[in-house]
DNA sequence: GGATTTATTTATCAGTCGATAATTGTCGGG
DNA sequence: CCCGACAATTATCGACTGATAAATAAATCC
């Protein structure tokens, strides 16, 4: 047998103690926001609160850190490059790049995180929904412009980044219903976002089409 | 001249001062979420802390007067009358009902309070989901069955819930922008709204051609 | 106009919060 | 084996939290 009680002072090197600290602060804070209290973070952590501040100056730089940790660290470079790729059918490459990215950001800390940010008005969440549009939602209407024969150089309207956001929420609410609302997830997501982004891309095609330069007779479709 | 001075007390009939009460609790939860104080709450409001348990028992039941004020009084009953009105083009139906719909949520107060309710895990959150996806959701898939041929009177599949769900959120989102992350307003809402639903309007009704009573010809889509 | 009612205030309690200073105990190097 | 480095603890501060009981003052009634 081995006696040897386990130390009533668990000795950690700094690092090590300082990703568990981070890592329980964040399932901490997606479950009961910003305002829980160090005092129980240190307790699910089995040490005491001060430990904390040796660690973390203050509470609220653990909660940048918190962001950090969600916000940077979860975005795919390949991202925008994917939905570039016109060697892929659009409405695929829409599928595949909707199926990564809920794949990201569909956890019950990031969603949660994003949104408790959001309402507490940190401007982090406002530097990533420009990083969205410009990365994402720009991209999408430029590639559908190119789709329907237009210019696809000139920075898309207001409208047409409007059009794209709503397939964007519709479907990012889908982890708003999962994470936040606390229902029953989608049985198959990847099947429901197929469907969305189909319906999408038949009705924008519609839209784009009327816009398209006008040929008496005929529209062209597609190149 | 006046020389009454406004006494130290402000002595006002119980239904006002409560009536006062709530109103501003509405604006500091919306605000600062659940976990404002009692204390800056009566600040705000001009009077001691100790009197508003003289009007709520509990700060629960204020939140919970809250709830109430944002949920029940605000729905509708008209809404979905309105999108049954088969006199009047469904895609024009859609648009009047997204048009009134957001006029009476899209407000910091209505919006805010509701995602925080949400994240705190209400109850009384997913009750009003449950009653949009009766009332509103499934109507909506239900006119479109109709205006596809297809019967509208057995209970719409999980998939088109969920096609119905991602026009609901691309518009709700408007509001989550607006309200959540301090985004502009949409300059012409009702104008993004048209442009929303006349995209999905053109998107579903090939998605529901493709179910409807197949021709000879014609390959079944998806098995 | 004096008594009664009751809306409002003052005073206070027991917890909890984030944070700091001083103390303790574990581990690695000599 | 002991000692220094430092991870972790104990003790504590002042501010703030929701809530209660008792005192006060404004309106109402006879």
């Amino acid at each position: 047998m081995t006696p040897k009680q386990p130390p009533k002072r668990r000795r950690l090197p700094p690092t090590e103690r300082r990703d568990e600290i981070l890592q329980k602060a964040l399932n901490l804070f997606a479950e009961h926001g910003f305002e829980s209290s160090t005092r129980e973070l240190a307790r699910q952590l089995g040490i005491t609160q001060p430990l904390l501040y040796r660690y973390f100056p203050s509470k609220d730089d653990l909660i940048r850190e918190a962001y950090r940790a969600v916000y940077l660290d979860r975005w795919n470079i390949e991202w925008d490059r994917l939905l570039c790729d016109r060697n892929v059918p659009l409405e695929e490459r829409l599928k595949s790049f909707y199926a990564s990215y809920t794949k990201a950001i569909f956890t019950r800390e990031w969603m949660r995180i994003y949104l408790f940010a959001g309402l507490k008005g940190a401007d982090i969440n406002r530097w990533y929904i420009g990083l969205l549009e410009e990365r994402i939602l720009q991209r999408i209407v430029k590639e559908y412009r190119h789709l329907a024969g237009l210019d696809d150089q000139t920075k898309p309207s207001v409208e047409e980044i409007e059009l794209a956001w709503a397939l964007h929420s519709g479907i990012f609410y889908l982890g708003v219903r999962e994470h936040i609302f606390s229902l029953p997830p989608s049985e198959d997501r990847d099947r429901t976002i197929s469907a969305v982004v189909g319906v999408f891309h038949n009705g924008i095609q519609t839209y784009f089409a009327k816009a398209a330069v006008p040929k008496p007779t005929e529209i062209k479709a597609h190149a």
